[in-house]
RNA sequence: GACCCUAUCGUCCAGUGGCCUAGGACACUCCCCUUUCACGGGAGUAACACGGGUUCGAAUCCCGUUAGGGUCGCCA
């Protein structure tokens, strides 16, 4: 008998999405889509928060960031919502009673507890294996507060069930949790799913990883342009392997591989380092289309102004090889857009601030002025060209001619990046650094 | 403290009794490529926590110790 693959992803509100907790939910994910089951998000609000709205939507938000849609749940509907546990009150008002008919639950100064049947209990994960849990020294489980609301374990339990819920998996937090949880499933006579618990996340230095701790929060990612995919697939990589050496590899490829039994269970320490590295690789591969999607926020953020969308493309041709965050590309690009662009003070006083520099510029600029072709390569020719006649390095041409046009010491391939700007804008930019720069040689 | 999980380079993974004088990746160092910065290529540093078993043979199996993490809430 073959029941559906049903997971969920229950998060509760906090305001911010965890990368552990985004990481549960990818391999709920991944699961669910390896089976082709489905994937179910609930928000876990027994305790009313504050600001429910705004909380809820973080955890859409990052969610939809990494690609990871829900079949069901939240925000989505289906069969068995509704899929906030704050409007399912009479549901665990049901349950409750079946525990009370069968005289399991008691009154508690007001609350309500679970009496355990402190017998010992066996859980069969799918991650850690069989485990034995000696249950006769542990505090009955409290169900309701007084005040009427539910407690985390009971709710999560009844909507397992009234989800129908074929497995379980979640952060290895939970895993000494789950012997109450089974315990509930048998007062309540109802076969448990299956469970995985997946190791933890901690922090470089073994602690656990903590909401202010550097790459915590899922939102970090966004606002510093990562590309969701290789978030994703570093996630993947967390805890989980191709077992073939393979660090970049397509979530297709992950979906059809993933598999929760090969699943670590050593905790693992977030490397932010090798995800900035997989990023930069995820880049570098990237469509231009997809580079441009990506950038768009960043270079709108940034109030750049463009008017003409080939040129950006082209300008964004030459720099995405450079870039590892989205961003930097405001600041890889705007000298492009506009002449009064900021002179970092250091690359001028080493390349340009010289008569010999500036008359070297004079040289290229004449030449460029007479300049047919506006190519890369035509006008890679007539640099070297003046530097063969100047009796110069090329680099004493190369180093001048870029800050004159950006500004900078550092950027794409210069004679790209001048074929790319044209003709007009580039001897503009020449003439205004000889005449800024010229008679201001004030050193020796 | 009790209970549970875990233990391979600094980090992430590979390794499931002999192919291991332990492999890949990130980071780090050096070299090459190069107009800058990157990319790329090459080389290097670096690990089976410890102690007992089992076995002809153990990173791999068992036990213990130690260490780390988790749970013991009228938080989720």
């Amino acid at each position: 008998m073959n029941t559906p693959t049903r997971v969920r992803f229950a998060p509760s509100p906090t305001g911010y999405l965890h990368v552990g907790g985004a990481r549960t939910a990818l391999f709920n994910w991944l699961f669910a889509r390896h089976n082709q089951g489905a994937f179910i998000l609930r928000i876990e609000d027994t305790d009313k928060s504050r600001e429910r709205e705004k909380a809820v939507q973080i955890i859409y938000d990052g969610l939809r960031w990494l690609g990871l849609d829900w079949d069901e749940g939240a925000g989505k509907g289906g069969q068995h919502g509704p899929y906030f546990q704050s409007e399912r009150n009479d549901i665990y008002e049901r349950y409750l009673s079946l525990l009370k008919q069968k005289g399991m639950v008691y009154e508690d100064d007001g609350a309500i507890r679970f009496r355990s049947a402190r017998k010992p209990v066996v859980v069969d994960d799918l991650v850690c294996g069989r485990i034995e849990f000696d249950r006769s020294m542990d505090p009955d489980l409290t169900i309701r507060r007084p005040d009427g609301s539910w407690i985390f374990h009971f709710a999560n339990v009844v909507d397992d069930i009234e989800m129908k819920i074929s497995h379980v998996i979640r952060g290895e937090d939970h895993l000494t949790n789950t012997a109450k949880h089974v315990e509930l499933y048998s007062a309540l006579e109802i076969q448990p799913p299956k469970f995985a618990h997946i190791p933890l996340i901690l922090n470089q230095d073994g602690s656990k990883m903590s909401k202010r701790d550097a790459g915590a929060s899922l939102a970090g990612y966004i606002k510093q342009g990562y590309a969701p995919e290789a978030v994703r697939n570093y996630l993947c990589l967390l805890g989980w392997s191709p077992k073939d050496n393979r660090e970049k590899i397509g979530i297709e490829e992950v979906i059809a591989l993933f598999d929760l039994t090969k699943i670590n269970r050593r905790n693992a320490s977030f490397d932010l380092n090798k995800c900035f590295w997989l990023n930069g690789q995820y880049i570098l591969q990237m469509s231009l289309t997809r580079f441009r999607e990506l950038s768009q926020p960043f270079i709108e953020a940034a109030g750049i102004v463009v008017s003409d969308e080939s040129y950006l493309l082209n300008v964004l041709g030459i720099v995405k090889e450079k870039i590892k965050l989205f961003r930097d590309v405001p600041d890889w690009i705007s000298y492009f857009f506009t002449d009064s662009f900021v002179t970092e003070s250091e690359a001028v006083e080493k390349t340009l601030k010289s008569s010999a520099a500036l008359d070297r510029l004079a040289q290229l600029r004449a030449k460029f002025a007479g300049e047919n072709e506006w190519t890369p390569e035509g006008l890679e020719l007539s640099l070297k060209t003046i530097a063969a006649k100047l009796g110069c390095k090329t680099g004493e041409l190369v180093h001048p001619a870029r800050v004159a046009v950006s500004g900078r010491s550092v950027g794409p391939s210069l004679y790209h990046m001048l074929a790319i700007m044209g003709k007009e804008r580039v001897l503009r930019r020449f003439d205004l650094a000889i005449q800024s720069f010229n008679g201001n040689d004030g050193r020796s």
